[in-house]
DNA sequence: TATTGTTATACTCTATAACTATA
DNA sequence: TATAGTTATAGAGTATAACAATA
């Protein structure tokens, strides 16, 4: 008998981080440090509270990331224009051309992994996929609360 | 249009993942700890070699988790019957029964989540996930050799 | 006052290398 | 010699709290 659905699912996320990790070893990328220089490739130019925001950490990890980031020579902080507190994290010419060819990668496991799904099964297998992060997505808001439920909350 | 498929498989990645931690929020229980008491319920007693591999961390990171995991009273270090270099990791009931209830949430999740998905879609769904599985399988083989492969080639 | 980001501090996870005790 | 585990040391990622500069 084969391994139950979550298992199989579990068992995806699994892979797929390791695809990730392996297109980065031999340089000084981590996951935490790849994940804010994809994050910059998809909304351009941010400040740190943005990133913290998107990244959902604090503020201060931002600036340990931006930290090591810069010192590699793929971010740089330009001051940002309207904002004298602020700075605007901006992908070096090195890292967006990274980023181009991580985002192309992309495309081509996205192509691969269609690709081995029969054509009759693809409409129900899309379904399906789609029922299950709907239904993930429920369980979760009903059992933890958004930050903004909460604070709605608290404003009581 | 609705997102990829690939972002989709990332989004579900990504909802698995809160759904384990939102489980243990108010603990001192972190994830790497948490796999590691998953491990033991999994495959009983063990060696901290056999969690180092299971883990695929160092044996001294497993030291450390096991360390950490002792002060908090959800596991205890047993001498190995016929080996007087190693010992036996175990549950105390404690983490015993957290893990216990831990399995059941596991399977009401899976039965949630089947049940999300359209009877009728079902078969096509679960032929689809397993196309996915295998051929992310193979493109990681393909690109990133084995431990053991790595070694067999040294022994040449 | 509120916000942006940094300095100060601390904890967890990870790793490599050297060492002890046992096989 | 080889293996199981620990001590020593170091680096990355995360967090909270206090502070500076700017809005």
């Amino acid at each position: 008998m084969s391994s139950a659905l979550l298992d199989r699912l579990l068992a995806t996320s699994s892979l797929l981080q390791r695809d990730m990790q392996r297109a980065f070893v031999g340089t000084s990328l981590s996951e935490p440090r790849i994940h804010l220089l994809w994050v910059l490739q998809q909304v351009g130019p941010s400040t740190q509270q943005t990133l913290a925001e998107k990244l959902e950490v604090t503020a201060r990890s931002v600036s340990a990331l931006v930290d090591g980031l810069t010192a590699g020579g793929y971010v740089v902080r330009r001051p940002h224009p309207d904002d004298g507190r602020a700075v605007l994290v901006t992908l070096t010419p090195l890292a967006a051309g990274m980023m181009a060819r991580m985002q192309e990668d992309h495309t081509a496991l996205e192509a691969a992994l269609i690709d081995a799904v029969e054509p009759a099964d693809r409409p129900a297998f899309e379904r399906g996929l789609d029922a299950v992060l709907a239904r993930l997505g429920e369980l979760l808001a009903a059992e933890a609360p958004s930050y903004a439920e909460v604070e709605a909350r608290r404003g009581r």
